[in-house]
DNA sequence: TCATTTTGAAGGATCATTTTCCGCAATCAA
DNA sequence: TTGATTGCGGAAAATGATCCTTCAAAATGA
């Protein structure tokens, strides 16, 4: 079953603030705490709710650098796939690698201290796949939107 | 001042589960709950913890389609930054837009139900902007990895 | 139409968690 | 040694989540 509008309106609450308390979301949404409890605990059990995380200030923890990649696989092969999805699963600076249309393989977000970190994982981690043949590597200057919150209207 | 070890751990349950209790970190990390409770507030004081959220299952919710966006403006120039980053805050779909280095100017990420729907978001909202000269898209056709956690260690 | 079932919501009791307060021990500087 | 600071543990108080029962409205069926 889809979300209704009130559960809809939930979880856009809970998309901005996971730490809402049920009393708060109820008064909001002109409802008692029962009602809204229970379509929480629904949508989590249906998956609807996947998880509930805290969000970090990279910047604060001294991961300034966001950059975007375009990488080119060697061959189109099961092989090199497996082999480069494999390792982008233990590479813990790659928040996010998706398979794309169009005239590269790979787009990654990777989050690093520096340039020099960069260099590090450039070097050492990504190119030294064999199944990786070009790399293209785009710096983030600004950050100018960045939400997880995705529409639900 | 910089979280320790003791904070680091901390910080990367909630980035898994920003639902464990107080009760259940300590346990994991070998201390009481009073200490725990404590190192979570300053790092929310001190905004290393920018806000709890929580994370939904797009294709659930019936946005299936992930496209990645390069668009180069028009004239590089102030108004033109300005108006479209402007317009970039007005659109839902866009979840994330970088200003980045490189041969275009700007990186989004969009979700949007399916290809009809990117459709009407692209020739009816992105390239309605006068700033904006020309757009590339890039389907995503499998997600291999999507964390929002950043390496703590 | 009337009775029955189902669904969603409210209120209150209970349980768990969070938050606060206090004291103790280790570390450090004077 | 003394005094101050810091981090931790334990327990009580406050708050919130959860469960259970009841109620009302809508849907279903004879």
């Amino acid at each position: 079953m889809q979300p209704d509008a009130t559960d809809k309106k939930i979880l856009e609450l809970l998309q901005e603030n996971a730490h809402m308390t049920i009393k708060e979301i109820a008064s909001r949404i002109n409802l008692s705490v029962t009602p809204v409890h229970e379509r929480i605990r629904k949508m989590e059990r249906e998956g609807f709710i996947e998880k509930y995380v805290c969000l970090l200030n990279r910047r604060k923890l001294g991961k300034s650098l966001l950059v975007y990649c375009h990488v080119t696989l060697d061959k189109q092969r099961k092989e090199s796939f497996e082999e480069f999805n494999k390792a982008i699963a233990g590479m813990p600076e790659v928040l996010e690698c998706s398979v794309v249309s169009g005239n590269f393989d790979y787009m990654l977000k990777v989050v690093v201290s520096d340039s020099e970190d960069y260099n590090q994982f450039y070097q050492l981690k990504l190119s030294a796949l064999s199944s990786v043949l070009h790399i293209s590597s785009y710096f983030v200057i600004s950050e100018i939107k960045h939400t997880t919150g995705i529409p639900v209207g």
